[in-house]
DNA sequence: ACAAAAGTGTTAGGGTTACACCCATGT
DNA sequence: ACATGGGTGTAACCCTAACACTTTTGT
């Protein structure tokens, strides 16, 4: 007897769905294939794993390789393995999806590491493999998730106001929300700390600053506590 | 140039979470290992995806295979790719979870497929691999998404009483709900067709059946209806 | 008649929604 | 002074949660 499995085995990739906020604008970060099948087309970063890596090893890794992100928030989204999905063989793909602060990882910044850079997900092109799909999935994804857990935060820099705040839900959901209902929402649950600090360089009344205090929120949450937008 | 991969491959496979109501009681479906490692320990259902077959398909029929049952509801979980999850060498596991009617495919019939057999989810012994982690992750998801998806109906009879429905969810949810509020939201979805039956066979009054009308839950979700608990 | 579960309404409280004006700041 | 977004409270409505007794049926 044997220890070992003799199957045929299909490869194994990871790829990434890395979401990031441009003010009223969700945007995706995308590489351009520089290697058949799909060349020239865009596609989500990613690659194959390596032996001795977990899966979420190899999304960050590959997501960094890629295009030079170190994204905040990364989950596994959903595994893909039609058997056609590559034109070549075989291959099944763990895909991620990730939030990112754009502030920090501007577009610059990815845009000279390789051929990346980021699309408006509403205008995004037409993607290799069924990369389009799993965009499709993320973005479903990404809208339920941001109403009860607070992963909203990991698009915006540290400080921010409560109306950019509310520009990224407005924006996540493709819905308007109405100003003193989502503050006073907000506020109340008490998970924003509110800084000695207002908004510089604006043409108006600058905004008040805050962060998300992530300590109390994990607090909370032991406690029974549940976000709820 | 070549357009085949060439990389190690870790061995990929599929594995079922599948549970079963028996009265306030959640079950699970488990197989007795006849191969080392873990000879003789239980586990979840499973095995190596076929080259042709989707992970879909694959799921479906190691469950079938190796125990006979045929589900009805078939969700992916998560995909599983610890390096060391499998003492022999690479495996990477893409999880699902099934909901079926333990009426139909009840106890006696699973069990002579194979050695396998249904265990109360909350003394179930413990499994091979991270199979109690799965477990653990599946019971999390199951949880969660009665709550928000109409998906308990696929753990009863086609027809039922209003009490076994609210007992299906004070069992996965482990808390009690009252009752007239229970029929009041429920009944109110429309969700349910009222039969022109009763239960038989009980030592006291009979309660009426009803049957979940599916195709009004299709109807109504395009409208914007979201189901609730 | 008794046991056992079926079936049925009302009320109080909390949360959600809708809605409009004044304030602070920079140009 | 004007334009631009910042910041604030109240009232109607709806949904949720709490709660107890009568009815039906089989033994």
């Amino acid at each position: 007897m044997t220890f070992t499995y003799e199957h045929p085995r299909p490869a194994l990739t990871v790829d990434c769905v890395v979401f990031g906020l441009d003010e009223g604008d969700l945007k995706v970060l995308l590489v351009q294939r520089d290697l058949e099948p799909f060349k020239g087309r865009w596609a989500l970063p990613g690659g194959f794993v390596r032996p001795g890596e977990s899966l979420d090893e190899a999304a960050r890794r590959e997501l960094e390789e890629e295009t030079g992100v170190t994204a905040v928030y990364l989950e596994q989204l959903y595994t893909f393995g039609e058997p056609d999905r590559d034109p070549r063989e075989r291959v099944v793909s763990v895909a991620y999806y990730a939030l990112c602060k754009l502030t920090e990882h501007g577009v610059q910044a990815a845009t000279d590491a390789r051929d990346a850079a980021w699309f408006s997900v509403i205008d995004a092109p037409a993607l290799a493999f069924d990369h389009d799909h799993i965009l499709e999935v993320a973005l479903r994804r990404l809208k339920a998730k941001v109403t009860y857990e607070p992963i909203g935060f990991d698009l915006l820099p540290p400080k921010f106001t409560l109306s950019q705040l509310q520009t990224l839900y407005e924006t996540v959901l493709e819905r308007e929300l109405d100003k003193r209902n989502f503050r006073k929402k907000i506020l109340g649950m008490e998970l924003l700390v509110e800084l000695d600090e207002v908004e510089r360089d604006v043409a108006h009344r600058a905004a008040r600053l805050y962060r998300f205090d992530r300590k109390r929120y994990e607090q909370l949450k032991r406690r029974g506590f549940s976000f709820e937008l």
